[in-house]
RNA sequence: GCAGGGGUAGCAAAGCUUGGUCAAAUGCGCUAGCUUGAGGGGCUAGUGUCUUAGGACUUCGUGGGUUCAAAUCCCUCCCCCUGCACCA
């Protein structure tokens, strides 16, 4: 089948009839949205699962009779597009080289790329377009970009909306930051694109000199234990002036760089260099026993690292233990056991070392034996000192580290986890505290209790989801909602500042209701009063509404409430959650959203797709290349729902050998059905009832499992186990009759493969057989199953003979026989089925032979009938199901004697019932069970 | 650390809620045969071990337990993946 040409054959079809551009008030509605995409490089096969699946449901739903709404449009706020075009200006090699070998992209056209506005409308046409050849029914004349006029009055509106609800905050908050550059850098920003970690770490404050020496530690519970401190001696130091909000001004000696990273966070201001050999000279006191304790010059201490001087605590972390021992100073300078670990003596990081080897500080193991005895510690070890005895380590922590910061002999203070972190303009990244930061306040309870309110009444799928919400919703707190650069819309509280990309796009889904008719209206006629009468039906003195008031008032009553969102999983701990949050505070209950439908990723050959892989597939490329349905298949049918789906070549060529397959069937039947009169088939073979069976079932079960989103096991049950079904009928069968399967089949793949069912539709001609008549197959009905002709009889007739057939050939194995001259089944005699009914009954020997003397079909042989239970009981399970009789099997045998005996090659095939089996027979035939026949090949 | 998910045959993956028909679907791969001018494609059989009559035995991360019966239920341990925000 040429892929390629159907695409743009059934595209201009849908078009022209208009399919996918919804009135207003016709039949019941459906209005589903997937996350819009950013257009900062073209789209690769991963971004095909979401809307996939989106337009799979939303064609199902319109096969189902709704008036479906399915929009899309394009999300361009924030920084990474600014990021990237100032790359290209930059002429970023790696970049090119990206867009030139995955994309295909030349490097002059990416050199034009410079403007932000460019690169957007370069990449959206690109995705359009892509989206346009996967057939996706969407409604493209609601299409906008977040950065258009009125998408600007819109966001603006409801800002003011959550700011009179009081959920809008200023405040303070500690972000990643380029001193360089003077913006909060994100991983788009970075070298390498590593996402900066900020952390919050304890710095206590011991008393030395002129002031204190801060020293940070992820373990405050051990300070009991710190036998002295640790100064690098070749790093440059500072004594500075600190002025931390809520606390009193002290003087700190800090590294140089520990000062020029901090002074971002606190107000900082040096009064002197001091040499590292000054702070050796002195003696710093201990915050709890406020006794003197030494200073001590150590390599390992990172200069760049917290405040460049350390904490020792020689018992419980090996570096120290380690340092003191380089420097020969153990026996002078006793560790402080702090915490009682089992297994453990005195010195539990003297005791590790010992354990892992590990021979100094710069040994490369220390850091792992510095990891595991702090995992030990953590949980199991217990505090001996007062007042946290007997608390494990991080009970003690917690304690300690808020004492300490209440007496003021602690600060907190943010660091990079992962540091060092440079910015792309080579500036070593800091973490500086924002002051007059925006937030919308995601921590208000009753707010979030409006969102469990919500949430409850949604429908979530995958399932599983919910409790991630549930623990979204308890955790979110206030999420800073500008940034002082990125497009999108100004901030309506504080114009210098821009909305961020997240807080821009959770009310979007009302905003497509009416998105059509407010490019109409114009942006510099929208205002407040506006959005106030169209989403909250409010009307304003001054302002009387119009008919396209009123038009986009109709569209949102309409259309709203949203009955499906969907995304990839990734999004639940924030978009998604947002979006929920979102709604319940602008809009009333009976507008808040009804379902969440959440993917999982594609993988290409079975690995994560990255650029440094190289392995990513864009996606007009796959399209090129294997052809939409194709692509549509696989993608969204490799995989559950949650699962990451994966995209492999053999995967994509054994989808489109099999819809090969079929349209030779189709061919064959169109042909055939021509040289016959038309009309429906009479007098069904007993093979052909299976066989419909088998799709009805199949058709019936479909509905639900499009529902449920279960989409690979639909799939599988659609193509793979039909094109099986279809063989093994092929086989069984030298006539086909498959008009009606085709009828069926095609509808009822429609949604997965909407271009290969319209060509299927048309070709068999426009007056249909069995389903209603339609033009086409996109606004055709989904099948209802003739439920009439599901037959589980005709199903177990198919098995058996299946289980018989390789019954034979397993003996023909053990016997080592290539061929054979004759196959005689012998049918097991009626009173066995009795009794497997009893075994099945009793499931114990002995009640079934007491039930068996009642019978008297039974009870005149007992001995028999003693066996044969025995026999029986061993596979309990094996006879617990329904069971043809003896009739069923003989009817079965005989009705496929001549199958059989071909399949057999050409060997008599004999029939016999166990009563009347010959006599030389008889050992073999009294072995026959219900479902097994006695075999006797020869 | 907190939260969520997962470990099944060569690979991927279903089964686990509701224990028995599970040596365990399905696809891929592999082996053999047929079909085809070759290849691709299609068809058939096989693909844990042993087995000259359809059988037996051992398997579903580890170690225990419950049960007549466990991949499925309970407990221990080990390992892997994802997210933890200001970023789309």
């Amino acid at each position: 089948m040429d892929f390629h040409s159907l695409h743009a054959k059934w595209q201009a079809r849908w078009n022209k009839e208009n399919v996918f551009e919804p009135k207003i008030g016709k039949g019941p509605k459906f209005y589903l949205t997937a996350a819009f995409p950013y257009p900062n490089s073209p789209q690769h096969i991963g971004h095909a699962r979401t809307y996939t699946t989106t337009d799979i449901y939303a064609r199902f739903r319109r096969m189902q009779g709704d008036n479906v709404l399915f929009p899309m449009a394009f999300h361009v706020t924030g920084t990474p597009i600014l990021a990237m075009a100032k790359r290209i200006e930059a002429k970023d090699a790696e970049l090119f080289e990206i867009f030139d070998k995955i994309y295909g992209i030349p490097p002059t056209t990416t050199a034009k790329l410079t403007n932000p506005r460019d690169l957007v409308l370069y990449f959206s046409a690109e995705i359009e377009a892509g989206m346009l050849e996967m057939g996706y029914s969407i409604d493209w004349r609601r299409k906008f970009y977040t950065f258009d006029a009125v998408f600007n009055k819109f966001i603006q509106w409801q800002f003011r909306q959550l700011h009179d609800a009081g959920y809008i905050t200023k405040g303070s908050h500690p972000v990643p930051w380029c001193p360089s550059d003077k913006q909060p850098v994100g991983g788009h920003d970075t070298k390498g694109d590593v996402d900066p970690e900020l952390e919050e770490v304890t710095a206590v404050l011991f008393e030395a000199g002129e002031g204190f020496i801060p020293t940070i530690t992820y373990r405050p519970e051990t300070l009991p234990g710190v036998t002295n401190l640790w100064v690098n001696p070749n790093a440059k130091y500072v004594l500075a002036k600190m002025e931390p909000k809520g606390a009193s001004p002290r003087s700190l000696y800090l590294t140089q760089e520990a000062f020029d990273s901090l002074s971002h966070q606190f107000a900082l201001q040096k009064i002197k260099d001091v040499a590292a050999e000054k702070l050796l000279a002195f003696k710093a006191v201990h915050p709890l026993t406020k006794k003197a304790i030494p200073i001590l010059p150590a390599s390992f201490v990172e200069p760049g690292t917290g405040t460049g001087l350390v904490m020792s605590v020689p018992a419980h972390a090996p570096f120290d233990y380690l340092a003191l021992k380089d420097l020969n100073l153990l026996a002078s300078i006793p560790p402080i056991q702090v915490l009682d670990t089992p297994g453990f003596g005195a010195c539990p990081a003297g005791e590790i070392c010992q354990k892992m080897g590990v021979k100094n500080q710069n040994d490369e193991k220390a850091e792992e034996a510095t990891k595991a005895l702090y995992k030990l510690e953590a949980h199991e070890g217990k505090m001996k000192a007062a007042p946290y005895a007997g608390m494990n380590g991080i009970a003690a922590k917690e304690k300690i580290k808020e004492d300490l910061v209440r007496a003021q002999q602690a600060v907190q203070i943010h660091i990079l986890a992962n540091a060092p972190v440079h910015c792309r303009c080579g500036a070593l990244c800091v973490v500086k505290q924002v002051e007059n930061q925006w937030f919308i306040n995601y921590g208000d309870e009753k707010w979030k209790e409006k969102t469990r309110e919500a949430l409850a009444d949604m429908r979530i799928l995958p399932a599983g989801l919910r409790r991630d919400y549930e623990y979204t919703i308890g955790w979110l707190k206030e999420k800073a909602c500008t940034r002082a650069s990125g497009l999108g819309t100004k901030f309506p509280f504080d114009e210098t500042q821009m909305i961020e990309a997240l807080s821009d796009s959770t009310l979007y889904m009302a905003f497509y209701t009416i998105a059509h008719i407010v490019k109409k209206i114009g942006a510099d006629k929208l205002d407040d009063s506006f959005f106030d009468f169209v989403f909250l039906g409010k009307k304003t003195a001054n302002a009387a509404p119009t008919a396209d008031w009123e038009a986009a008032r109709a569209e949102f009553l309409y259309w709203y409430p949203l009955d499906s969102r969907h995304s990839a999983h990734d999004l639940v701990h924030n978009h998604l959650t947002f979006f929920v949050f979102n709604h319940t505070a602008i809009f009333g209950k009976k507008h808040w959203p009804r379902q969440t439908v959440s993917n999982g990723f594609v993988t290409m050959e079975g690995k994560k797709m990255s650029k440094s892989m190289g392995n990513i597939l864009p996606l007009r490329k796959a399209i090129a290349e294997y052809g939409t349905d194709v692509i549509r298949f696989v993608v969204t049918s490799s995989a559950e729902l949650e699962a990451d789906s994966d995209f492999n070549q053999a995967a994509a060529e054994g989808v489109a050998n099999r819809i090969n397959l079929l349209e030779n069937y189709l061919e064959k039947t169109i042909e055939d059905g021509k040289k016959k009169a038309a009309g429906r088939s009479s007098g069904r073979t007993r093979i052909s009832r299976w066989f419909y069976s088998r799709l009805h079932a199949r058709v019936r079960d479909a509905a639900k499992q499009y529902e449920e989103f279960q989409l690979r096991p639909l799939a599988k049950a659609l193509l793979y186990d039909t094109v099986n079904d279809l063989q093994w009928y092929s086989r069984r069968s030298p006539a086909l009759d498959l008009r009606e399967f085709f009828e069926y089949w095609t509808l009822a793949v429609a949604p997965f493969m909407p271009h290969v069912a319209e060509e299927f539709w048309e070709k068999m001609g426009k007056k249909k057989e069995y389903m209603e008549a339609a033009p086409l197959a996109v606004s055709s009905s989904f099948p209802a199953a003739d439920e009439k002709q599901i037959d589980s009889r005709l199903e177990m007739g198919e098995q058996h003979l299946q289980d018989v057939m390789e019954d034979v050939r397993h003996i023909m194995q053990l016997l080592k026989r290539e061929s054979v001259n004759s196959v005689t089944f012998i049918v097991h005699a009626p009173w066995k089925m009795k009794a497997r009914a009893l075994v099945a009954q009793h499931k114990n020997i002995k009640l079934v032979m007491e039930e068996a003397k009642k019978d008297h079909e039974l009870a005149i042989r007992q001995p028999a009938v003693a066996q044969l239970a025995g026999k029986l009981l061993k596979n309990i399970g094996a006879i617990t199901g329904e069971a043809m009789d003896a009739a069923e099997e003989k009817e079965v045998l005989e009705e496929a004697k001549e199958f059989l005996s071909a399949e057999f090659g050409g060997a008599q095939v004999v029939v016999l019932d166990e009563a009347n089996a010959p006599l030389p027979l008889a050992a073999k035939a009294a072995g026959a069970l219900p479902g097994k026949p006695s075999i006797i090949i020869a």
